[in-house]
DNA sequence: GCCGTTTTCGGCCCGACTGTTTTCAGTCG
């Protein structure tokens, strides 16, 4: 639905359309991805529908539509006028709704493909705006938008701006860069890198130096642009960059603007306007005379705005403009909050280390429990273990939670595999003994939606079952989510009281935000857990702790943070 | 098309960079 939306204010806009009526289709398409209202089913309920944020009497009458008929016919209309193609030449870099609507008008080019076409055969030559650096620019266009791959993973967005952070740092009047956009407000991907720059060197009139010197950055494959105070560029694995040089005066305003997100500083802004200020990258400062109000730290510019300083995890205007106005932010968890890790494997299976290795890293990390959590035999290239070797395991696990003497508990456990038709891989007297038994899916088969939810829910029946692991199977940017009903399958495991698993691992970060929501909404127990396959990386919950983070959750909605005891007589009772 | 401490009309965030347009439109974040 959200993208369905999206592609109708797009196209509105290569129609020309109102650029309201444009903002509000776009506004509507964030509201139907962020909601955790079931809009299919809301459907029915114009009045559930009118309460989200964004939707009025028109987006819900063509939410209706979607959900009857699978498109709307505002929609239909254009995309008969237009063709689809035109949605993808959007995509290019420099690309916007004038010029697709000039190229489809003037040289009847609806696609990529077909702009590629008229370039080599120098069809664009004439048309107005169309000089040769813009046609030179559209080639280039063209390329990195078939070599690009998109969005990157977060810990792969991280490296890069550490080290081009280290880069800058060199130079004289440099002393800070901050990583901000999407980076600072730990979404589980990048589209970009935005990075903040100041110091010195970033003085106004000054700054030309240092611009050079940022675009001399040994890693570049090609610049975008390159300004007084700003440069953009891809680097060779596509990645883009922006970065913006700033006095250190306007630290604060650059930091809170280039955070974002794009929803939060539009409401942020509307809200100065009301009162009296005007919001930029530079400064808040006054509507009458422009005289600063607050600038050099973001507390400041909060603080004048009558609000409490929000944690840039909460920056998308889902509701934490007003909680900060009334001071009724919560206290949001941190890594430091967790007490246990409850998914690891050692060298019995795939892992890197021993039991005690594992446990002599998880006591490090300042952990007051464990639990041993090996795969079992479905994944035999994983040397998954059989009902035998599960049970060795589990004498080996217990004899290391004996050594540890109290100062660490290691509990016994095991990531069984949910077969195609719901069942176990193990058998139930193997399950019986140990202390956690997570369920996963590892393989998806050829199901359909109904399939596999069926498949999930009949493997959480099973009672020994103590917590679901990573839910929606995501491995981020390799593989699509698995399909199914993430709705009713948290439902039942809120009623059955199995744990669900947001999987930390940066590869997976398998709930998003949205998802968290939705499971606290429907008062799932929630655990965060590593699924460590290396001692070295047990502690790393932090990329997974931010997306909890973004999900407005608090040390006492993750099981994890309790204490031993109290953590075991939380989870779903052993038969 | 949405929304309301300017409430059923009349507003709707703000600035940087590029290319080509001799004064600014288009795109982007």
């Amino acid at each position: 639905m959200a993208r369905l939306l999206s592609e109708t204010a797009d196209l509105l806009e290569i129609d020309g359309g109102d650029g309201f009526r444009i903002r509000s289709y776009r506004r509507a398409a964030d509201a139907a991805e962020q909601t955790t209202v079931d809009l299919t089913a809301a459907a029915a309920d114009t009045a559930r529908l009118l309460e989200i944020p964004g939707i009025g009497k028109g987006m819900a009458a063509n939410l209706q539509a979607i959900a009857a008929t699978g498109t709307l016919p505002l929609r239909e209309e254009l995309l008969a006028k237009y063709g689809a193609g035109l949605l993808e030449l959007l995509k290019l870099p420099g690309m916007g709704p004038k010029t697709v609507a000039l190229l489809w008008s003037a040289a009847q080019i609806a696609s990529i493909d077909a702009l590629a076409e008229a370039i080599e055969a120098g069809r664009l030559a004439g048309l107005p705006r169309m000089g040769e650096k813009q046609i030179e620019k559209l080639r280039k266009g063209i390329d990195d938008y078939r070599r690009s791959a998109g969005r990157y993973r977060i810990d792969v967005a991280e490296d890069a701006a550490q080290r081009i952070s280290a880069y800058l740092l060199a130079f004289p009047g440099i002393e800070r860069v901050t990583p901000a956009g999407s980076l600072r407000r730990g979404r589980e991907t990048a589209g970009d890198l935005d990075l903040l720059v100041t110091g010195p060197a970033c003085a106004p009139e000054h700054t030309a130096a240092a611009v050079d010197y940022v675009a001399a950055y040994p890693g570049i494959h090609n610049i975008i642009a390159k300004g007084e105070n700003k440069v953009s560029f891809h680097l060779s694995t596509g990645l883009q960059v922006d970065v913006r040089l700033l006095p250190s005066a306007s630290y604060g305003a650059a930091l809170q603007y280039f955070t974002g997100s794009k929803a939060h500083n539009v409401a942020l802004r509307q809200r100065a306007l009301k009162m009296g200020y005007t919001l930029s990258e530079w400064s808040l400062a006054r509507l009458d005379d422009n005289s600063v109000v607050a600038a050099a730290t973001e507390q400041e510019i909060y603080a004048a705005l009558g609000m409490d300083w929000i944690p840039p995890e909460l920056r998308e205007n889902l509701g934490e403009i007003e909680a900060a106005a009334r001071h009724a932010l919560p206290r949001l968890i941190e890594a430091t909050d967790l007490r246990g890790d409850l998914h690891m494997h050692t060298d019995s299976t795939d892992g890197h280390n021993t039991i005690r290795e594992m446990a002599d890293a998880a006591l490090a990390c300042g952990y007051r429990y464990i639990a041993i959590t090996d795969h079992s035999k479905n994944l035999a290239m994983t040397n998954g273990l059989d009902e035998k070797r599960a049970l060795e395991q589990l004498q080996r696990v217990r004899e290391v939670d004996r050594l540890m003497e109290g100062r660490i508990r290691v509990l016994t456990g095991i990531e069984v595999d949910i077969l195609a038709d719901g069942a176990l891989d193990l058998d139930d007297e193997v399950l019986a003994q140990m202390e956690i038994v997570i369920a996963s899916v590892h393989t998806r088969f050829e199901q359909s939606r109904e399939e596999m939810t069926a498949r999930v829910l009949r493997a959480i029946e099973n009672p020994y079952v103590r917590i679901l692991g990573h839910p929606t199977g995501r491995l981020l940017l390799r593989r699509e989510p698995f399909a199914l009903d993430l709705g009713l399958v948290l439902r039942r495991a809120s009623e059955l009281r199995v744990a669900v698993e947001h999987n930390a691992a940066p590869e997976r970060l398998d709930l998003n935000d949205r998802d968290l929501r939705l499971a606290k909404e429907l008062g799932c127990r929630i655990v965060i857990s590593s699924d460590s396959h290396d001692a070295r990386n047990l502690g790393r919950m932090d990329y997974g702790i931010r997306q909890l983070r973004r999900a407005w959750l608090s040390p006492e909605d993750v099981l994890n943070t309790l204490e031993p005891g109290d953590f075991l007589a939380a989870l779903r009772p052993r038969p």
